[in-house]
DNA sequence: AGCACGCCGACT
DNA sequence: GTCGGCGTGCTC
């Protein structure tokens, strides 16, 4: 009779669980986390379903005990799954998919006491200003945390410090606060249209039927998808089940907020990189204890401990950020599907331009479409109208055609607010020698640095590197010759301001000094018509609301063309059919214009005659015939090293040694797209197989026949890459 | 991911 | 002669 041993998976890059001891008295089951010794540390782990009649297969003299038992909620038996499932699926070792399950948050139970103070009715023995606010604001005599207190007021903490000594503030001991307060799913439903109100209660009964099963919620920017899919939310808090939403990080707005909260009465709980570890912890345990019943989140909420989901929604479906590529790759739409199939609960995924993977899933009838062909209100979609810029462009120098300008000067005249979307950061996407012709480059990229004018810097926008625009040139030593061609979109705010020395501008992009808060507040100014013309990169295109928004300008809709991915034309599409659908929303009827030098071009065609599905018809074929996503699985290979013949050398070994099987084609190597990134030269192969062939199994027999990289020379696979040149 | 072990260059 | 660079391999 031999001791008990348990399988602990550990963090690491690890695929096989280690055994462990289970020491006397020590009860484990599947999911649970647990303490464990490794080397010569404790590490965080968790107990791992053990496959029939296996046992442990180490040396016994190897054996450790478990240390502890954590008192963290558990695992549960979806996200397990949904561990095994994703590292079957990406080739990443099972660790690492389970630290991303892991890296939430910080020690539960550990809540700090929280002090609150109220009004005692005493006068102060002295008054000031900021401790009468201070009393004014308490003076219905509710208790209130003592930081929101201080915060509400407008007053420092001392001053409720001071007050409390002085006696006319008492202290109390709060309870913890909570993950979330309860949505209420009946506080106020909103009106519905006919066509709302169908859609709604399919996917109500599809809440109330506990299955699997995906809708496509298909309805232009405004036709309110949102409130739609809140009521199959309403009906699983009524069922007493949890619902989570996943939005890209930056859609989860202020206005989203809003709307959830006049909706269900409360705020969902919030799951992004902004929230505080502690507040995070409190949410996890929440949602593992069944308590938080609504979770609004960016693409980690995937992971959450969910002990009775009872439906999911992925809104913005087609988002480019919801594909992970650094670490594990993954998408987290696809990843969401799965989860919910492992849970047995609905799935819907809302967007007005579905990606094709999407659409011809729900072509095929695998998943069903609701569709809302018309804005809510009557508010109209603008019309898109092209621009040429080969025959009315702007003069040299300038982005702006005459058209645009004057466009935008009516626009202004009436009110009305602008959008102009150029998707380029900083003021110049290349810098130049007047000189003797030297472009500045990244020392560790093959990649342009990107002036930005406002910080005074050179960047690179694939490594980050950063160095102060010189003033010379580093070649030839001519003075103040460099100089800026190509527009970015502080430029082009320079430009609006030369044209429209009146407007109030805003350039909104990623960089934005501040982060996600400033962005927040930015967004809510415009809102409130604060700002008459917006510059802004792709960032504007997400989820946000403009109500005052009566045109928007596509500055250059070729960006991203041309370049012979064919996944271009669908992220193009996407993309200026979002930002034209920002505009138009209140009760003005909104305008768009795009400027191409391709007006001919089916992507420009399809959004000036507005017909998307002609669109879809025409790319569904075209993918069709090459076999490429989703009519057949793709992978990539990026081979890196530091020596660009290693790179080279090591990916035309691993090319040699692929295995032969009749439907898979390998492509490459080649040099990356990105030929070197921080230093690293890059090779890639890709890997192309029939949609019914298992494209991972197979790679996962590549990678054990070929030969092991030496040196520094190291192969990332990407499953389902977003970009495939 | 850490941390130890191991094999080649510039210092008290 | 050693200190230390980081490439390699292991951790139940």
């Amino acid at each position: 009779m031999s001791t008990p041993t348990v399988d602990i998976l550990l963090p690491l890059g690890l695929d096989t669980p280690y055994s462990y001891l289970l020491p006397e008295g020590m009860r484990l089951s599947p999911g649970d986390l647990v303490q464990v010794p490794l080397g010569s540390r404790l590490m965080m782990g968790c107990v791992w379903p053990r496959a029939a009649g296996a046992g442990a297969v180490v040396d016994a003299k190897k054996l450790k005990a478990v240390k502890t038992k954590l008192a963290y909620p558990p695992l549960p038996g979806d996200l397990l799954k949904l561990i095994d499932w994703m590292a079957d699926y990406t080739l990443a070792p099972r660790g690492m998919v389970l630290r991303m399950a892991l890296r939430h948050g910080e020690a539960p139970g550990e809540a700090r006491e929280r002090v609150g103070v109220r009004a005692t009715g005493r006068p102060p023995e002295r008054m000031t200003a900021a401790r009468a606010r201070l009393l004014e604001f308490l003076a219905d005599g509710f208790t209130r945390g003592k930081s929101e207190a201080a915060r509400e007021a407008g007053v420092s903490p001392s001053v409720v410090d001071g007050l409390v000594d002085d006696g006319a503030l008492e202290a109390v001991v709060l309870p913890p606060e909570p993950g979330a307060y309860p949505p209420d799913p009946d506080h106020s439903a909103l009106p519905l249209s006919d066509v709302q109100g169908a859609a709604a209660e399919v996917l109500k009964a599809a809440v109330a039927a506990h299955a699997f099963a995906v809708f496509l919620l298909d309805g232009v920017t405004g036709s309110g998808k949102t409130e739609v899919y809140f009521e199959a939310v309403a009906q699983a808090i009524r069922d007493g089940r949890q619902a989570l939403i996943l939005l890209p990080e930056i859609a989860l707005t202020q206005a989203f907020l809003d709307r959830f909260t006049q909706r269900f009465g409360v705020k969902p709980a919030e799951w992004h990189s902004g929230v505080s570890a502690r507040r995070r912890a409190r949410i996890l345990n929440g949602v593992a204890s069944g308590e938080v019943k609504v979770v609004a989140g960016a693409r980690s909420a995937l992971f959450l401990p969910f002990q009775n989901l009872g439906l999911m929604v992925v809104d913005e479906e087609h988002d480019p950020a919801y594909k992970q590529e650094d670490g594990v790759c993954y998408h987290a739409r696809d990843m969401a599907v799965v989860r919910a199939r492992f849970c047995s609960t609905p799935i819907v995924l809302a967007s007005a331009t579905p990606s094709l993977e999407t659409e011809v899933n729900t072509r095929r009838g695998r998943y069903k479409r609701l569709a809302l062909p018309v804005r809510f209100g009557g508010a109209k979609v603008p019309g898109l109208t092209p621009i040429d810029l080969r025959r009315e462009g702007p003069p040299r120098g300038r982005w702006i055609a005459p058209r645009l300008e004057a466009e935008i000067n009516d626009t202004l005249a009436a009110g009305g607010q602008a959008l102009l979307f150029l998707n380029r950061r900083g003021y110049a996407p290349l810098t130049l020698c007047n000189a003797c012709g030297h472009r500045m480059q990244c020392p560790s990229c093959t990649s342009w640095l990107v002036e930005h004018r406002f910080r005074r810097r050179l960047t690179c926008h694939h490594c980050g590197y950063q160095a102060p625009v010189p003033e010379e040139c580093p070649r030839c030593g001519a003075k103040d010759s460099l100089v800026a061609v190509g527009p970015g979109v502080e430029r082009l705010q320079e430009e609006v301001q030369t044209l429209f020395p009146a407007a109030r501008t805003l350039v909104l992009s990623s960089d934005l000094l501040g982060g996600l808060e400033r962005m927040r507040a930015e967004l809510d100014a415009v809102a409130k018509g604060e700002v008459d013309v917006i510059v802004g990169t792709q960032l504007v295109a997400k989820g946000h609301n403009f109500p005052g928004l009566a045109l928007v300008g596509v500055v250059d809709a070729d960006v991203g063309l041309g370049q012979g991915d064919p996944r271009a034309a669908e992220r193009t599409f996407q993309l200026v059919h979002q930002v034209a659908g920002r505009a138009g929303r209140g009760k003005t009827e909104g305008r768009g214009f795009i400027q191409t030098r391709s007006p001919e071009h089916p992507v420009m065609r399809a959004l000036v005659t507005g017909d998307r599905d002609a669109f879809y018809d025409t790319e569904i074929a075209a993918r069709e015939e090459t076999l490429l996503p989703p009519f057949g699985h793709m992978a990539g290979l990026i081979v890196s090293a530091s020596e660009a013949h290693a790179a080279e050398a090591y990916a035309r070994r691993l090319a040699a040694c692929a295995p032969i099987v009749p439907d898979v084609r390998i492509l490459g190597p080649a040099e990356a797209p990105l030929a070197v990134l921080r230093g690293r030269h890059r090779w890639r192969l890709l890997a192309r197989s029939p949609r019914q062939l298992d494209l991972s199994a197979y790679l996962r027999h590549w990678r054990e026949v070929a030969p092991k990289p030496t040196g520094n020379v190291k192969v990332v696979i990407d499953v389902d890459p977003q970009s495939f040149f």
